[in-house]
RNA sequence: AGGCGGAUGGCUCAGGAGCAGAGCGCCGGUCUGAUAUGCCGGAGGUCGGGGGUGCAAUUCCCUCUCCGCCCA
């Protein structure tokens, strides 16, 4: 036996095992810091940002996705020779901590967090974001994605908020903050305001039963009138006892209908409306919106009836007949168009709600009843006093909480804002900076949004989260207003150095107000904390402690050269990153950004835990392993932003390792099992002679060359496919038709040639594949290379490699005729074992075709190849139009052309072809070949070349085909005697008289293709070391005996 | 409600104004001294409904219906 120069593989590994055995090398040889190490800092550095996930949860399949392509362009840019720093987030603060905390510890409510201790209430806080980060890491880890979490950055570290109060600061002195009373979406169960976009980012709009009624407003009676009653409907009876006003559309026509001995007013598209209860009353007359505006009203209720200038009708644009009555009730408190044309109208709001969506005390009647159980008896009161004219359920689509699922209100409410629509226009033309994949997302999805986006609500009146860091006076007759940007600061005014911005610590802080010489007044800070998305959006000026430390390596490193995240974080990450970026440092935060689409159960619902309509991303590493999930999503529509069903059976994740993961392993072990047979050390070659050699060289060029545009155009998919087109071009065409080479006992120069060729091959296919395959390749790179991680060396260099078009495009036609030709076989039932006498190819340059005669006549099994230009014998031309190039110059007509062609009805004319009346250009029409109609004769789909095959057999012939049955029938034996592929044999053949002959006739190729020394077809075999096998060849039974020769 | 995406073979999805594609599944065949988890071939689709623009629409426009997603 030979020398040894590589590992000796199994034909089929368990890629789970190859995996955890190079996951642990890379852990013992420190692998991922040296890759990064290798790597200068400084301007070439190629930076990514790391979005925070929030970790209340074990990761799935949409988690594991961005981590694989947070890993994989990382990858690809640290072989391309930048330095890529990985440092994973955590994002801590905000509602998802505050309501797992307030579940777990059972208290519910602002007023029981305060009750219970703000202190105690934090520290659960802060140790439940720990709950999860160890499952995080073992299964970052086991996905192979290489990311520090050792220097991780957390949301809730001191020097972290510190950077978000300069953020603060610094927003507030660039005049981008107010404080403003405003209508906002309010959750009363999680006790906070929510931001216009966390009511859109959560499927939070649901459907929900509310009453629905229709209220008479009684008119304060203008001299000579009935009682006079205008109608309006509302959802949300419960705002009725706020109401202000009522408004009406100054262009609409109102109806006045009289019966019942009183007058009503509603919207005169709206009568058929009210069919059944207005039976009785007729129409009177006719009013313009306009006409109604100023009319006074009683009010409904008595709580706010000294609100100066209420209680009248007052005309807004906004109003329609497209439901209720075509009049609106006005409640300022509780309603944005309603605030805003109250205050126009100089109306002032009221609020009788409180945190938790009781009634307060102003609403005797109903003090202390939620909102939403109010309803039922407002209706009833109003019922028995005959002011509803139609109550009816109504269901509508209705916001909810996104972190409680309880219906939201909307309420006025003091709040921080960022002036975001002064920066609107600044962000849009920013966004032209970034390269967006897929593309439709810059001036689609994040483009329009950012064109109307509205400013952003920024307070949040909770406990675990950052200070807002205002302090005010508590006395309005010294007002005064600090905002504080840095620790420095606090310490400055404070007198102490806080080692902790959360509350309660923070609100401890207090001081006089300079501005009072009595010393009475004292600074307080507000006690909202900041939206948690203020935080992560913050992160790539924060996770650094900018600008109180590493100035100079923020400015190298910000924008950001890549990150990703799916679709929805356009209204998320991206977005609140992109609106503080902007306001920040007028510039884009981030310069490539992948959006990837969402993966969903197989039952096209979202991944759900609690349904647990999807597998364990663990028990995929187990059976198929990381590898193969990792292409498995990254070469799927989700990347090009579309969705995608995840089988619950992992079965298409199967399919990756039968279609990737065994090409590949297979190529390496055919390489390992020869080169150790022959014991051949082989090296990188850049050139070759035979075309085989040259082919899969230049296959292997047009591998990296595809690879490279796909991977820096960001498409990680293409470079996927790049791939999986090489390997076919290896293993079903390189290796398979140069085994005959490996396979030969001469040591020569072919043989090395043909090692070297396979070597370069498949070192360079680990280097491009290495991203996509991180631990498959590694394992056959260390392989190959002597122990040498892939991931350590450089993408390999495409110009090292010939480019050779031509030879490609020849090779690649060759392929065609083989396949062409197997089909025709199949047509004619010829088995491909049975030698044929002729293969005829007619066709244009059939020159070209010189070099490959041999391997022609080899791999389709006949005896002699003809190249024929003579095509006319074989084939007919029929016309095919190209109907793009001719649309547009011949209008009407292209479809006769089209037609006519279609019926054969043309004829040549010089250098063109007339077609119905019309001369056809160059470039304007394709002539396809047809075979005729009486010959055995195969078209290849290109249509420049016809195939013949000679079906008639001789009777040598059919003796060679038999011959070849037998030695098939032979190496079956073989194997299942589980020789070695290069042990030599003694053979016994017991055999029919036809096969007998046949043998005869052939013996030497029998021997020489069976490594038989010698060949008994009389005696039989006798001894003990004889393997002995029946098996059929044809119609017959053959008797195989055989036994591994004694070394010479 | 809104924003966005989608509807193409049994399934998962590409494509894109000019003879409808892939993978899987199915059916059939077959090479093999690396790989039958391979290779070759085949069947299978009036490209969701309706309207419009165009010489031409599955593709562009309008509309309807249905589905999906919305802190990864």
């Amino acid at each position: 036996m030979s020398e040894q120069h590589y590992p000796l593989v199994p034909a089929q590994p368990s890629y789970p095992e190859v995996e955890e055995r190079v996951l642990a090398r890379w852990r013992k040889d420190g692998t991922f810091r040296r890759s990064v190490e290798a790597r200068p800092e400084g301007p070439e550095e190629y930076v990514f940002y790391d979005g925070p996930p929030f970790a209340n949860g074990m990761p799935h399949f949409g988690h594991l996705l961005t981590g694989y392509v947070k890993d994989i362009v990382p990858r690809y840019q640290t072989m391309r020779g930048h330095r890529v720093e990985r440092r994973f987030g955590w994002d801590c603060h905000g509602l998802p901590a505050e309501m797992e905390t307030e579940k777990e510890l059972g208290v519910s409510g602002r007023a029981a967090i305060i009750e219970y201790g703000i202190d105690r209430f934090n520290d659960y806080c802060r140790k439940s974001v720990y709950n999860y980060t160890e499952q995080w890491q073992e299964i970052v880890h086991r996905s192979a994605r290489w990311v520090d979490f050792k220097n991780d950055y957390k949301t809730m570290d001191l020097s972290y908020m510190e950077s978000i109060l300069w953020g603060f600061k610094t927003l507030h002195e660039k005049g981008l903050l107010y404080e403003s009373f405003r209508v906002m979406p309010y959750s009363w169960a999680a006790q906070t305001p929510l931001s216009n976009f966390e009511t859109r980012l959560d499927d939070s709009y649901r459907e929900r039963t509310d009453p629905a009624i229709t209220v008479r407003f009684e008119l304060v009676p203008e001299s000579g009138e009935p009682p006079t009653r205008v109608l309006a409907w509302t959802t949300t009876p419960w705002t009725l006892p706020s109401n202000l006003a009522l408004a009406v559309g100054p262009e609409i026509d109102y109806a006045i209908l009289e019966g019942n001995g009183e007058r009503l007013i509603l919207g005169a598209a709206l009568v058929p409306k009210y069919e059944s209860e207005l039976e009785g009353y007729e129409p009177v007359g006719m009013r313009k919106g306009r006409d109604l505006v100023g009319r006074r009203y009683e009010p409904l209720f008595p709580y706010f009836s000294d609100v100066e200038k209420a209680f009248r009708i007052v005309g807004a644009e906004f109003v329609d007949v497209e439901e209720g009555t075509g009049v609106v009730h006005m409640a300022p408190g509780f309603g944005e168009d309603d605030m805003d044309v109250c205050r126009a109208e100089g109306i002032p709001e009221v609020v009788p709600v409180d945190d938790a969506g009781n009634f307060t005390a102003e609403v005797v009647d109903y003090a202390g009843q939620h909102v939403f159980d109010a309803n039922k008896p407002i209706i009833q009161d109003l019922k028995a006093r005959g002011a509803v004219l139609r109550h009816e359920s109504y269901v509508h689509n209705y916001p909810h909480c996104w972190r409680t699922d309880e219906p939201l209100i909307y309420r006025a409410m003091n709040s921080w804002y960022v002036k975001v629509t002064d920066i609107r226009e600044r962000m849009v033309e920013l966004n032209q900076q970034i390269n967006w994949i897929p593309g439709h997302v810059k001036d689609g999805i994040f483009g329009n949004w950012l064109a109307g986006a509205r400013d952003w609500s920024i307070s949040r009146n909770r406990f675990w989260g950052a200070p807002i860091p205002v302090w005010k006076s508590d006395d309005p007759k010294f007002p005064r207003m600090d905002v504080y940007g840095s620790l420095d600061e606090l310490e400055r005014d404070f007198g102490v150095r806080p080692d902790d911005l959360h509350r309660p610590a923070i609100d401890e802080l207090v001081r006089p107000n300079p501005d009072d010489p009595s010393g009475k007044a004292m600074m307080r800070r507000i006690p909202d904390v900041l939206d948690c998305w203020f935080e992560s959006g913050s992160m790539f000026y924060a996770q650094n402690h900018y600008p109180f430390e590493k100035r100079e390596w923020f400015e190298e490193h910000f924008p950001a050269d890549f990150i990703v995240e799916y679709v929805a974080q356009t209204r998320g990450w991206f977005y609140n990153m992109m609106v503080l970026s902007t306001a920040l440092f007028d510039r884009p935060p981030f310069l490539n950004c992948i959006c990837h689409g969402v993966a969903m159960a197989e039952d096209g619902k979202k991944l759900s835990k609690r349904l647990r309509n999807y597998p364990e991303p663990t028990e995929v590493f187990k059976t198929h392993g990381s590898d193969a999930l990792r292409w498995y999503l990254v070469a799927s529509p989700l990347l090009k932003g579309g969705d995608l069903k995840i089988e619950i059976d992992g079965k298409p994740i199967g399919d990756v390792v039968r279609n990737v993961l065994n090409p590949l392993w297979s190529a390496w072990y055919f390489f390992s099992l020869y080169a150790n047979a022959d014991g051949v050390v082989a090296s990188e070659t850049r050139e070759a002679s035979g075309v085989l050699d040259r082919y899969v060289l230049a296959k292997t060029r047009e591998l990296v060359d595809r690879a490279t545009e796909a991977m820096d155009a960001y498409d990680i998919a293409g470079a996927c496919q790049a791939f999986l087109a090489f390997l076919d071009a290896l293993n079903n065409w390189y290796i398979r038709r140069s085994r005959p080479r490996f396979w030969k006992s001469e040591q020569d120069a072919d043989k090395q040639a043909a090692y070297d060729t396979l070597y370069t091959a498949l070192t360079t296919a680990c280097r491009v594949a290495a991203p996509l395959l991180p631990l498959t390749t590694d394992e056959i790179h260390q392989g190959l290379c002597g122990g040498e991680s892939v991931h350590l060396r450089d993408w390999p260099d495409a110009e090292a490699l010939p480019q050779d078009a031509e030879l490609v495009a020849d090779m690649d036609r060759v392929r065609e005729i083989c396949s062409a030709a197997f089909a025709m076989r199949r047509g004619e039932k010829v088995r491909v074992r049975q030698p044929l006498a002729s293969l005829t190819i007619a066709g244009a340059e059939m020159n070209r075709l010189v070099p490959y005669v041999d391997l022609i006549e080899d791999e389709v099994n006949v005896k002699e190849v003809r190249l024929s230009p003579e095509i006319t014998d074989f084939a007919d031309f029929r016309l095919q139009v190209n109907a793009r190039a001719l649309g547009p110059r011949l209008g009407k007509d292209t479809k006769e052309v089209i037609a006519a062609s279609k019926q054969g009805q043309w004829k040549r004319d010089g250098d063109g072809v007339e077609v119905a009346g019309h001369r056809l250009e160059e470039g304007e029409y394709e002539l396809k070949l047809v075979p005729k109609g009486d010959l055995a004769c195969h078209a290849l789909p290109s249509g420049d070349t016809v195939l013949v095959l000679d079906f008639e057999l001789t009777e040598k012939l059919v003796r060679e085909g038999l011959a070849r049955d037998v030695i098939r029938a032979v190496q079956q034996c073989r194997r299942d005697a589980e020789l070695n592929v290069s042990d030599p044999i003694v053979l016994s053949l017991k055999l029919p008289d036809e096969l007998r002959a046949a043998v005869s006739d052939f013996r030497e190729s029998v021997a020489e293709a069976t490594l038989a020394e010698r060949i008994d077809l009389d005696e039989g075999l006798l001894g003990e070391d004889v393997f002995r096998q029946t098996t059929r060849v044809g119609s017959h039974d053959v008797e195989v005996a055989l036994q591994k020769a004694k070394a010479a």
